[in-house]
DNA sequence: AATAAATGGGACAAACTTGTCCGATAAAAA
DNA sequence: TTTTTATCGGACAAGTTTGTCCCATTTATT
């Protein structure tokens, strides 16, 4: 039986075969898409690096932030197009960030760049309007979380957190 | 040119149509899958329903809470199988709950189910582990938040929503 | 007993998110 | 000028969520 034949016979995907062998978690819920989370954690690091006056390369900040190289590019394509960053080609090329975008850009801003809205009106249940004229029986409860949700992603801004104490994601040290 | 060569030339999805026509809501930051959305309109249907001494049925409900009727039979299908409803086979049959899980049974139970799982203690920005010992920089921004969410919907029970004055979801009002 | 009305369950399809690949382009270094 | 090292951008592939279809099964009604 040729490896090709025993293929046939076992056709699973690769998260299939993850999940019976308890290598994949469960679904979570998260806060933000994946997309985000590395924005989040890539702009962070850039940020850092520009600070010290250094510029970083895709294949640095991939690996510093544990993220894949092709779809951080992609993402960072996006951070480059709105301007939170800017990019410099070719050789020792790579990318940094304005000391004016670091103090003044909060994580709202980055959330509806990357994931195209962020929405702070929207019914937890999914009702057509959320409003506390007509509110769904979840809304007092939900109400004041979503402001504080919603104020916390305003008012944190990209320098607050790169003068946070140094943590680690992945290898890197922050 | 026929029709058939129209659509040829003009190959395109329908959400893509949409979009670009401004039918389509944009990605809005959601803080339930559509699954537990529609999981809980129907969960909170049912026990009015049943506190009523009414049966409900699948198109009932689903109409009731404008949902995609053959989605909400998977749902209510998994809902039966961990007994937060119970269902009744053949003409006449229907969904019905039980006095004393609408009395007990707590939101987060039922998000649980719907998803899997349900953590309330995943970093925001996809660090490996979160913990006050190796925080990242938001976490303490995201800690109380994450905090009062878990606890809004471990401490909601069905009974407290069946309880508030009536709202309209779709054409039904509850 | 036959029919109608309901849930159960599997296969499939569409849409969206996540991720990969590869060639084009640009700039520095050799 | 050539080579090397980068980003840019489009096509594509994999995986997950959302949604549909169809038929089997079960029960009440006729
Ligand atoms: S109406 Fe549902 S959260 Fe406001
Ligand atoms: S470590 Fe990131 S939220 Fe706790």
């Amino acid at each position: 039986m040729s490896p090709i034949c025993f293929e046939f016979f076992f056709q699973i995907t690769l998260s299939e075969l993850k999940k019976s062998l308890f290598l994949l978690d469960k679904h979570i819920e998260n806060m933000f898409s994946k997309a985000c989370e590395y924005a989040i954690r890539a702009t962070i690091f850039i940020a850092k690096e520009s600070m010290k006056g250094k510029r970083s390369n895709l294949t640095e900040i991939s690996k510093a932030i544990t993220s894949p190289i092709a779809f951080t590019a992609k993402i960072l394509q996006t951070l480059v197009k709105h301007k939170i960053i800017f990019s410099i080609k070719g050789a020792r090329g790579g990318f940094e960030m304005l000391p004016q975008t670091i103090n003044t850009l909060s994580l709202k801003h980055l959330v509806v760049v990357i994931d195209d809205d962020y929405s702070t009106t929207a019914c937890i249940i999914g009702l057509n309007k959320c409003s506390s004229e007509n509110p769904c029986p979840l809304h007092e409860q939900y109400e004041s979380i979503r402001t504080d949700l919603s104020k916390m992603l305003e008012e944190t801004k990209i320098i607050q957190l790169i003068e946070k104490e140094s943590f680690k994601i992945g290898n890197h040290l922050f």
